[in-house]
Formats: C-alpha cells, sequence, structure tokens
DNA sequence: AGGTTAAGCGCG
DNA sequence: AAAGCGCGCTTAACCT
C-alpha cells in the first residue's frame, strides 16, 4: 500500500516536473541572456559539486581550546550577571531578561519588538550600558555565547570524524538575487569582524604540504554600479586607482583627496553602502549617529557629485515599476511583484530590492563565471589546488606548496578577466597557514 | 517527542 | 507608515 503511494506521488511529482519544464525550456532557449544564465547555474552546479566534495579541514584541538576559554568567561559573566540583579536567570531569555530590566531594575524601555515586547537587542543594550552596569555584561555574554555555540563547538562536531573535513551545501536557488547560500555548516558567516571572532578563522587549515589561498573581488559592489550607472565621477576614481571611499568623501566634503580625514572616509563607506542597499535619509542618519537634516544634507550633496548614480537609481525603479522585474548585466532576472502595491512599506521594500539586486546579483555571476573559469582550469592542467570555500566575493583554496606561486599570479588574473565592464574588475589574493592569515 | 516562530546575531 | 539588501543558525518559548 505505501509502496503504491510512493510511486503514485513519484509519477505526478515527475509529471508535474515535465510540465514546468516544457513551459520555461523554450522561454530560457528563446532568450540569449536567460540561456547564458541557465548555463552558467549548469556549470556552476558542477563546480560546485567539486567544492562540497573537498571540504575544509578544520584544527579540531584549535576549537576545543577556543571553547574551553569561552566557556569560562560565559560562567564568569553568568555570576556577575546573578549578583547584579540579585536573581539568577536565564540570560539568553530575552522574555526574562526583560522581566529582569524593566520590572525589577526599572530601566527605561528603548524599543518594542516586531510583536510589540520590551526589545533587548544590541543596539537597545548598546545605549542602556551608558547608564547602567548589567547590560555590558549580557552584551558580552551574547557575543561570547554566539562563537562558541554556533562555531567552536559546532565545527568540531560537524567535522567528518576520519578526515576532519567539514563539508557544507551550496543553495543555488535559494537567495533571489542569484548569490549562493551555504548551510550545515554555514560556512558563509565565519567571524572575522572583531578580534575574538576571528580567532576561529585560525582553525580553517590545509593539510602539511598546502597552504590557504583566498582570493576577494575588490569593492566589486561599486565597481559594478559604476557600470551600471556609467558615473563618471565614480568611474574615474576606479580608473584612477584610487580608495573609493576616500574619493567619495573627497567629493561629498568638498576637499581633495588627501586632505580627507578618517573620519571622513567612515563617513563616505557608510553612505557608499547604504546607496547600493537603497538606504533613506533617516537610515544615514542612524548608521552615522547625526541628525535627519545632516544625513538629508550629505545624501544631496552626493547626488550632485554622482548624478549618474542618482539617474540610474531613479532609472531602476521606473523599470521595475514598468516591466515587473529588474535584471543584472548578464540578465538574470528578480521579479518584484510588490513593486506596484498600493501598500506603501511593501512598495518601497520591493523598490530598495530593485536597486540591490542588479549589483549584488550581478557580482554573483561574476564569482559564478570565476569559479567555473578556474575549476576548468585546474581540471586541464592536472593541478592539486582545490576550491574549498565561496563567500560571496571570495574563493578559497588550499594550495600545494608547489603551486602557490601560480596561484599568486594566475587566480586574480582569471577572476579579473571573467569580464570587460567599464571599469576594470580587481581581485585581490593572500596565502597563509590558516584562513585568518590568508585573508 | 517534534515542529514552528520570535528574537537575536554571525557574514558579504 | 516605515525607515538597509541578501542569507543561516541558535536558543527560548510555544504549540501539537
Amino acid at each position: 500500500m505505501e509502496i503504491e503511494r510512493a510511486g503514485e506521488y513519484a509519477c505526478e511529482d515527475a509529471d508535474m516536473t515535465m510540465d514546468v519544464h516544457l513551459a520555461l525550456w523554450p522561454q530560457l532557449q528563446a532568450d540569449e541572456k536567460l540561456a547564458f544564465i541557465y548555463d552558467l547555474e549548469i556549470k556552476s552546479s558542477e563546480a560546485l559539486f567539486r567544492v562540497e566534495r573537498n571540504g575544509v579541514l578544520i584544527d579540531g584541538p584549535k576549537l576545543a581550546t577556543q571553547s574551553h576559554a569561552l566557556g569560562q568567561r560565559i560562567v564568569e559573566l553568568e555570576n556577575e550577571a546573578y549578583a547584579i540583579a540579585g536573581q539568577p536567570f536565564n540570560l539568553a531569555s530575552p522574555k526574562q531578561l526583560g522581566e529582569i530590566f524593566f520590572d525589577k531594575l526599572g530601566l527605561p524601555v528603548v524599543k518594542k519588538t516586531a510583536t510589540g515586547a520590551r526589545s533587548t537587542d544590541e543596539e537597545v543594550l548598546e545605549k542602556l550600558a551608558q547608564d547602567y552596569p548589567l547590560p555590558a555584561k549580557i552584551l558580552e555574554h551574547r557575543s561570547l555565547s554566539k562563537l562558541k555555540g554556533t562555531y567552536t563547538d559546532k565545527l568540531a562536531q560537524m567535522a567528518n570524524p576520519k578526515t576532519g573535513r567539514v563539508h557544507t551545501h551550496y543553495a543555488q536557488a535559494v537567495a533571489v538575487t542569484g548569490r549562493l547560500s551555504s548551510n550545515d555548516p554555514n560556512l558563509q558567516n565565519i567571524p572575522i569582524r572583531t578580534p575574538e571572532g576571528r580567532k576561529v578563522r585560525e582553525a580553517f587549515v590545509a593539510p602539511a604540504g598546502s597552504v590557504i589561498a583566498s582570493a576577494d573581488y575588490s569593492q566589486i559592489e561599486l565597481r559594478i554600479m559604476a557600470h551600471l550607472s556609467d558615473d563618471a565621477a565614480l568611474l574615474k576614481a576606479f580608473h584612477d586607482g584610487l580608495d573609493v571611499h576616500r574619493a567619495t568623501a573627497a567629493e561629498v566634503f568638498g576637499l581633495s583627496v588627501d586632505q580627507v580625514s578618517s573620519e571622513q572616509r567612515r563617513y563616505a563607506k557608510v553612505i557608499n553602502f547604504g546607496l547600493i542597499y537603497g538606504m533613506s535619509a533617516f537610515g544615514l542618519a542612524k548608521a552615522l549617529g547625526i541628525d535627519n537634516t545632516a544625513a538629508k544634507n550629505y545624501i544631496t550633496r552626493y547626488f550632485e557629485r554622482f548624478a549618474g548614480v542618482k539617474r540610474y537609481m531613479d532609472d531602476t525603479r521606473d523599470q521595475a515599476k514598468a516591466q515587473g522585474f529588474v535584471q543584472t548585466v548578464f540578465g538574470r532576472r528578480l521579479y518584484l511583484p510588490e513593486i506596484n502595491s498600493a501598500a506603501a512599506p511593501r512598495r518601497a521594500g520591493a523598490e530598495r530590492a530593485a536597486i540591490n539586486a542588479p549589483m549584488q546579483g550581478t557580482a554573483a555571476d561574476l564569482i559564478k563565471m570565476s569559479m567555473v573559469k578556474i575549476q576548468n582550469v585546474l581540471d586541464a592542467e592536472q593541478r592539486g589546488t582545490r576550491i574549498i570555500m565561496q563567500v560571496h566575493d571570495e574563493l578559497v583554496f588550499e594550495v600545494p606548496e608547489a603551486e602557490v606561486e601560480w596561484v599568486k599570479q594566475e587566480v586574480p588574473r582569471y577572476m579579473a578577466g571573467v569580464a570587460q565592464l567599464k571599469v576594470a574588475l580587481l581581485a585581490e589574493v593572500g596565502l597563509g597557514v590558516n584562513w585568518d592569515v590568508a585573508h
């Protein structure tokens, strides 16, 4: 009986898959760009199979040492928190934390969560930490628990006990922009932004006789923005080999490039990233800790200096509304059913996605082309170098010592050479005994 | 026991 | 009225 039900299901599943194929295949063949993207996905899947099968070697004892140290500090923090609160409680429970903070200790409520609970997220805790001792303990406890629970404990558990390697799975059809996603374990969110977190990367190693190489695209999304917008100032900044955030600051603040302070450069960097994501004056103000008017002035000033970017953003929005989708340089589409929604928040969300997707998606297209190209060369030349990870704008390799010079020389060349945009692509490679050093 | 959702946080 | 794009994982809390 169960066999028959399974058979019935299998037939129906195959039949409907065939219907989908018959509907979509002619559309793919009729459009050169869609055919290119389809072809890229098939080739990518073949390269990704190799990457997944390779896996990455993990230094288990190093992670165990880190887990132990984190565990000790976590217990200390728990005891310090109990002393301040006057009672033990679960530091990992937002609900219990809310009761201690807002009911027992009478701390002010800064904001509410989506469901109306009193928020205890990082931003709230940072603010409360200025006036009270407990929030700082919670913040440190949260970050260390995250490191231990998600990385130092988990990666060691997930390594193959015979080979010491972890094998992630890459999903090719999850991220709507065309990016890959990585799961079980996710190797695309390994810490790097803090010194403590970064140590996890020391446990991503190569076997004896090999080293780790990391090759990443430099400012790829801003280069793509320069290409798509045809903005003269942005193109020139890249063409002249300038530090693009510094160049942006020079324009926005009306200075020469070498007069830009580090503070001004930091502002420009936030502005540049904000633009890629469709950030508003409100968002920029919050990100920079300045008032709304000042943020609005920066944006106005930016769009005066980079008029091509302004035009591109407006055109992209208009095009999305007119045809219902946006596309990457190579023709990958993102459909935006809510772009003309009557509900303003939904419409605004779709507009931000419309701005971002061509840039994020083109970057995804380019690194897929790189992976396919490099894997093909490695095979054709019968090299020992293996691709072991992809992290959106970065490829990580395990490299036999004899091939180090080849990787240094050739990998960035292949990555930069996959396409000729209006601005040159640039890839940089680093080598080392582990992923932290290589980066 | 097992699944789902909310809150929170790691990355590009 | 909301306010920055794209993901995956962990824990607590709640539900069946």
